[in-house]
RNA sequence: GCGUCCGUAGCCCAAUGGGAGAGGCAACGGCCUAAGGAGCCGUACGGUGCGGGUUCGAAUCCCGCCGGACGUACCA
């Protein structure tokens, strides 16, 4: 190995690049080469680098590099997410400010990205924490304000009692705090929220375009967005003067329904219920609020639920029924009341099973009565007891119910979404400050926009520390201004903005990094984007990229960017686990990135990353070796460094077999880098390296010219993973100038055309003989030579029944 | 429970309706060597989770199981 010194090249090489600003993008307008736009998901600075973002940032520089070699003007931005948590948490322990903790980490990790190749444009780096930066976070948020898309209002909002700060949907995952894990309980508040909800649709149509994004992730937000049909009824409640609209999906068992429900928590519930039975709701409801989410959507939890006492009128048969309430019902669907159809439903029969409500079959499925079997049986079926919609199917009914409760002013067809409003204030320090005053007079007022940017008053140590309210409210000073209206007393808005609100629009500022009169120059936008590709984390999947599409999506109405989607291709690779578990501290099965460089150099540790496997799939670091990897590498450099002949050298005249590997090669990683396949695209660049070593010991030698251009080209294939043992070998082999613009190679079509191939001639599908024959044989020849064969004879008597010939690679005969 | 994806050599993984194996790890053998954990060359290993079906032909398509991953979870 002593030939090959991986911490020497990295040194050599990453001056170099950073010298002569390898990476930076061309804003040139007189660039005739066609943009391209790559992007990593960028990092939050907690602490250095870690073998997670080996992967990722290995994964984007392989289609990164590829594009730059293609001739592309390449956009490859970094910047870091810097407002969070963490940053916080880390000052309240060390007594300091979250600034000194998060921009010491920016510098490690920026060191960090430099150290590891990646071809960045540094010119474009931003932080969100910066001033300059979230300065425009309040600009959109003022946008949006004004057209009614922030809003703020009270109810149920999910809280971390760790995190002491709320959450939005998204951020809770399975009943707990995405980002701690606390369980997360619902407390009553006021808060800011954007009116995702708006662009539900918009959210779910538009991924027709997105087409290059993996299926899964398309499920999940589609999954999340939840989009149902059904219908909108009004149900009059006796003794209310307003009638009570539920939603339903299944209106055609609207004469079905025995009783009807609202949702505990709901204003409704707490309206209607009858003093006789406002002792039971109350000690009921406040039951309810004590269960933690986790408790309350136990699968197999009981129903529970307590009658307020009143009956509401089924509109199309008058039926009274008995109004009750519950907490499978979720005041935050629909109307937050449902009426309950216990035969076809399995949770209304639930209920009604346990509180002994009637259970009336309107659909016959064929199926037993659920009333008996306890089993509801929302299938198909045909329509019985329902008056005109007797003998109907189900979509029959669903379309005539419809029909006559909109003749009868009693319902209309609807349309819900599951996805809900996103919660965006947050009641931390370090974030972005909302820029509205609130004014006794005035009410809501934003900060002019000559007054952004709205600064963090310097709050550190102690003053951090979670209590439960913003610890801005705790600066007086800086929350006391003059309402903008009105000159009156007035005060800030105390909480800060969600950190995805930064994130949502990050991959537009970089267009235009430095610009001073909006969040980003349109007309750089316009040229670089959307994104082409972009890489990152399949957790992601209904935060930040549903995020940053409604974001896109308002930009687009407001005539900022003439695009609606703001990621063309998206890869999710997999995680760096160890041991078949996730790296933790607890599990002390943590390997460090930073080691790992040091033990086996920067492009071993990436070569491992991008050949470990498909680059969704996560990689088990204990199946995987980077000393394999840098003994690969010693070899290639070694093969590089052995050419004797010339550079610019015809490689016409060079050994004919080495040159059709090679071309092979091209050819097949050309499709493997184009289709995301890097680690066949690398066993691909093994096979080249072994050829080019036969052939120089055992072969040609290594003065042939087609020695040459094996190596050459490997440098340049090699230079997608491997960029400093790419340039050391480029320059080893005389070339000058970075091998990461050399140009990718194109294969010659002579050079792919082979002499002869191997025909297998199968009997029944089972190979008995192989022939080697004309790759362009035509098919009747392919048969009979296969007929003539010798060893198929015992296998074939008399004339086959059948003869399937696809030239030139198989012949099949039927006996 | 529902949805999506996945089960190929001891291990990581190729093969996208046509020969089961490209590449790598580990193993074994040879050459080189003073020796080697370096280098070079080579060998072996499975019939594709199980059971059906479609087809001239199935790892690949369809159905049902078994096992695993991820997502989601009272959304009316």
């Amino acid at each position: 190995m002593s030939e090959y010194d991986p911490q020497a090249l990295q040194a050599k090489w990453q001056q170099r690049w950073e010298e002569q600003e390898t990476y930076r993008a061309s804003e040139d307008p007189a660039d005739p080469r066609e943009r391209r736009y790559m992007l990593d998901m960028f990092p939050y600075p907690s602490g250095d680098l870690h073998m997670g973002h080996g992967e990722v940032f290995a994964l984007g520089d392989v289609v990164a590099r590829y594009w730059m070699q293609k001739g592309y003007n390449v956009l490859h931005p970094i910047g870091w997410d810097s407002f969070g948590l963490p940053a916080e948490n880390a000052a309240i322990k060390r007594n300091a400010h979250p600034a000194e903790w998060t921009y010491a980490n920016i510098e490690t990790q920026a060191n960090s990205f430099r150290r590891y190749g990646i071809s960045f444009d540094w010119s474009r780096r931003l932080h969100t924490s910066d001033p300059d930066y979230f300065r425009w976070n309040q600009w959109l948020f003022i946008r949006f304000f004004e057209r009614g898309l922030a809003y703020r209002k009270g109810g149920l909002v999910n809280w971390c009692p760790n995190d002491q700060t709320v959450l939005a949907n998204e951020q809770v995952v399975a009943g707990k705090c995405e980002r701690c894990g606390a369980d997360v309980i619902r407390r009553e508040l006021t808060q800011w929220y954007f009116k995702i909800t708006d662009y539900a649709q918009r959210l779910l149509d538009d991924m027709e375009q997105l087409t290059g994004w993996p299926e899964r992730l398309l499920t999940m937000q589609r999954n999340w967005i939840g989009r149902s049909e059904g219908a909108d009824v009004l149900f009059e409640i006796e003794g209310r003067d307003e009638p009570v609209h539920v939603y339903t999906t299944r209106p055609d068992t609207l004469y079905g329904a025995t009783f009807f429900v609202v949702a505990a928590d709901a204003a409704l519930a707490d309206e209607i219920v009858t003093d006789e039975q406002r002792p039971a709701f109350e000690a009921y409801r406040a039951e309810v609020a004590k269960l933690s989410d986790i408790e309350r959507l136990a699968t197999d939890k009981e129903k529970t639920g307590v009658f307020l006492g009143r009956y509401a009128i089924n509109p199309v048969n008058g039926e009274r029924i008995p109004v009750w309430a519950a907490d499978y019902v979720l005041s935050d669907y629909g109307h937050g009341a449902i009426m309950a159809v216990p035969a076809h439903d399995q949770r209304d029969l639930d209920f009604a099973r346990k509180f002994d409500l009637p259970v009336k079959v309107v659909v016959h499925t064929g199926l037993a009565d659920p009333g008996e079997t306890g089993e509801a049986t929302p299938g198909e079926g045909t329509l019985v007891n329902s008056g005109p919609l007797d003998g109907l199917t189900k979509t029959e009914a669903i379309t005539k119910i419809i029909e006559i409760l909109e003749t009868q002013g009693r319902g209309t067809g609807a349309v819900n979404f599951r996805l809900r409003d996103w919660l965006l204030s947050r009641q931390r320090y370090w974030g972005t400050p909302i820029p509205i005053i609130h004014c006794p007079d005035c009410g809501e007022v934003p900060v002019p926009d000559e007054q952004l940017p709205v600064t963090l008053p310097d709050l550190r140590g102690e003053a951090l520390a979670p209590k439960g309210v913003s610890p801005l409210a705790s600066a007086t000073e800086w929350v006391n201004v003059e309402c903008p209206k009105c000159a009156g007393p007035a005060q800030r808005d105390t909480d800060t903005m969600d950190t995805f609100v930064d994130s949502s629009w990050y991959f537009l500022r970089y267009c235009s990094p430095g610009y001073n009169d909006g969040p980003f120059d349109p007309e750089q936008v316009r040229k670089w984007g959307p994104i082409d590709q972009y890489v990152g984390g399949i957790e992601h999947a209904v935060l930040h990229l549903l995020y940053s599409r409604f974001f896109t999506k308002v930009l687009h109405d407001m005539g900022m960017v003439d695009f609606t989607e703001p990621f063309q291709r998206m890869l999710n690779q997999g995680q760096v686990i160890n041991g078949g578990k996730a790296m933790s501290k607890s599990l002390g099965n943590g390997v460090d990135l930073g080691q790992q460089i040091d033990d086996f150099g920067v492009d071993a540790v990436r070569l491992t990353m991008v050949f470990a496997g498909p680059p969704e799939d996560d990689i088990d670091w204990a199946d995987v070796s980077p000393a394999a990897s840098q003994k690969f590498l010693a070899r290639a450099l070694r093969v590089m460094s052995e050419v004797t002949s010339e550079p610019g050298v015809a490689f016409d005249g060079g050994d004919t077999e080495l040159r059709k590997v090679t071309h092979h090669t091209i050819d097949e990683a050309t499709k493997l880098i184009e289709s995301q396949r890097f680690n066949v695209a690398v066993a691909r660049m093994m096979e080249l390296t072994s050829a080019t070593r036969k052939a120089i010991d055992s072969g040609p030698g290594p003065a042939d010219p087609a020695v040459r251009e094996a190596a050459e080209t490997l440098a340049v294939l090699l230079s997608l993973v491997a960029p400093y043992t790419a340039e050391e070998g480029w320059e080893r082999l005389g070339r000058t100038g970075s091998v990461a613009f050399a140009g990718w190679p194109v294969a010659d079509p002579a050079l792919l055309v082979q002499e002869s191939v191997t025909c297998v001639v199968q009997v029944a599908g089972k190979v008995r003989d192989r022939l080697e024959v004309s790759p362009d044989i035509s098919e009747d020849e392919l048969r009979a030579l296969a007929l003539a064969s010798e060893k198929i004879a015992p296998y074939v008597q008399g004339m086959p029944r059948k003869v399937i010939v696809r030239a030139p690679k198989l012949v099949n005969i039927v006996p």
